[in-house]
RNA sequence: GGGCCGUUAGCUCAGCUGGUAGAGCACCGGACUUUUAAUCCGGGUGUCGAAGGUUCGAUUCCUUCACGGCUCACCA
């Protein structure tokens, strides 16, 4: 047992947790230097590299050891004649996981892999458990979330995952950065939670004795700082919605919103694709991704309907406010579409276009114009006053970005809220409270603006071809166990 | 919340019609100076998710519960 061994060793007097270790090379860099090294030659470089210890291969008086560091990993040649016998004894006592450091210089062995010829080794760090298997690593989908660490150590393509994510938000800071908008922090604790319908988090400040809530969206803070003067903002932050987990939803997850002072709904889409091309370009080198069995195509022109052209076009039904609320129940009876009791013709439309249009929406496509009565922050439109000027980008059947003209009005900004407070519908979701402190910035004038989210997780996602939104989030939500 | 499935060694899994369990890797002991899933010899390390029930006897059958996966519903 580890156990046993880790007391012999302590009461060796040696130290099995370091302080420091002089590295003077990553391991990636020595493979990409001595890349075309021929068996037999060697490189004059000593080098000092560290990290994990994940395997052995032992042959009496030699042993094969491969270790891995952030960057890759590389095979040890430790020869009990180069080392002497004493140390290469300690070198047998080590074990998979355990933490090293290693000097020596670059050859390579006759079976051709580039490897280092160890001249002095330490121990850095002591595993005290076994890892999970090296040929078949870890499965249980439970124990990759719970335990990430060890999903990291064992599954490599889970580090790639990642390090797409690290690139997509990087690379949303740079162009966006680069195309004139700030990046801010907003209140995470809010009195009153907005900006969105879902049901909040809520806690306690005990100082000032009062409930806070986990914020759902950061928009009305946002255009606050829109109405403060800035003319573009963003932020890269999470949200916690208490609602339902599923593939696709974490109850904290992270958004992107920006805003644009004197731009409308169609300058931001624009901006949009500008933004999804340059970053899939950044962070997986291209313009295309498979994504749940479909070839995507960011590269290609992208494709824009209003949303009852969208329903014409998917459903083969034609639709129109004119028509009655019994013509619009109909219309979803005849489409299978199940609908909430005293749904408005704009819910009705939309689930109407959630369950058929949207799964079909594979290459990415703008929805826009969607009905006023599921939009409270949007500007009405000046053609159709059902609508508002909105759109959605659709990529792979997802949902991706959200976005519209913004309402600038207070006093239509009230009545949307009021009527919104009002229905029962909703009633269940928001605290039914309106923010009067929003209100009375308006009142001092936001110039006209356009303004957007787009979820970074389901963009990894899409990006990374992830199944689940947990693959993309390092530690999801689990009940303890 | 509904449906289906799963939970056996550190990991990946097997275990028939009910007789308290097995393989590979890992681990322990031994051999071995160019291996790479090293090889060879020897060793099984376990509250079979939990609690009840049926039974002479339950990992196996039944019930309940816990946790998880997939999926549907919900979800701006």
């Amino acid at each position: 047992m580890k156990l046993e061994k880790v007391k012999a060793l302590k009461k060796s007097g040696k130290k099995i947790y370091k302080t420091r270790f002089d590295k003077n090379s990553d391991i990636s860099d020595i493979k990409i230097k001595y890349s075309s090294l021929k068996a037999g030659e060697k490189s004059e470089e000593v080098f000092k590299i560290a990290g994990r210890l994940i395997s052995f291969r032992k042959h009496g008086k030699v042993t094969f050891s491969d270790l891995k560091d952030f960057t890759d990993k590389i095979q040890l040649y430790i020869n009990q004649k180069n080392i002497g016998e004493e140390k290469y004894n300690e070198f047998l006592d080590l074990d998979i996981g355990d933490w090293a450091g290693a000097e020596g210089t670059v050859f390579v062995t006759h079976a051709g892999e580039l490897s280092i010829n160890v001249s002095r080794f330490e121990l850095l760090s002591k595993s005290l458990r076994a890892l999970p298997e090296k040929w078949h690593g870890l499965k249980d989908k439970e124990l990759r979330y719970r335990q990430r660490y060890l999903d990291f150590i064992v599954n490599p393509e889970v580090k790639n995952v990642f390090l797409t994510r690290i690139k997509v938000i990087n690379s949303i800071r740079k162009f966006l950065n680069d195309s004139g908008f700030n990046e801010v922090e907003t209140p995470m604790l809010q009195s009153i939670p907005g900006g969105a319908a879902a049901r909040p988090f809520r806690t306690h400040h005990n100082a000032l004795d009062m409930d806070l809530y986990l914020r759902i969206a950061p928009e009305l803070y946002l255009k606050r700082l829109i109405i403060a003067g800035f003319d573009k903002v963003f932020e890269i932050n999470r949200n916690f919605r208490n609602e339902g987990i599923s593939y696709k939803h974490n109850p904290e997850f992270t958004m992107l919103e920006f805003y644009q002072a004197y731009a409308d709904y169609n300058d931001m889409m624009d901006l949009t694709e500008k933004l999804i091309k340059f970053v899939a370009g950044e962070s997986i080198g291209k313009l295309t991704t498979d994504y749940r069995g479909n070839n995507i195509d960011l590269g290609a022109e992208w494709q824009c309907f209003s949303m009852l052209e969208s329903i014409q076009k998917f459903c083969g039904i034609k639709v129109s406010f004119e028509d009655s609320i019994k013509e619009f129940e109909d219309a979803a009876k005849g489409m299978n579409v199940e609908i909430e009791k005293d749904s408005g013709k704009g819910k009705i439309i939309n689930k109407i276009f959630e369950a058929v249009v949207e799964p079909k929406l594979i290459q990415p496509t703008f929805i826009k114009d969607y009905p006023i009565e599921i939009s409270p922050l949007a500007r009405r439109h000046p053609d159709n006053e059902n609508l508002v000027e909105r759109f959605e980008l659709f990529i792979g059947g997802e949902e991706i970005a959200n976005a519209f003209s913004e309402l600038i009005d207070p006093g239509e900004q009230l009545d949307r809220f009021r009527s919104q407070a009002k229905s029962k519908i909703e009633e269940e979701r928001i605290t039914g409270k309106i923010d009067i402190e929003f209100l009375k910035a308006l009142e001092y004038g936001m110039p006209p603006a356009g303004g957007e989210g787009i979820g970074i997780d389901r963009l990894v996602m899409l990006l990374t071809n992830s199944s689940s939104i947990r693959d993309v989030i390092l530690f999801p939500l689990l009940r303890p166990e």
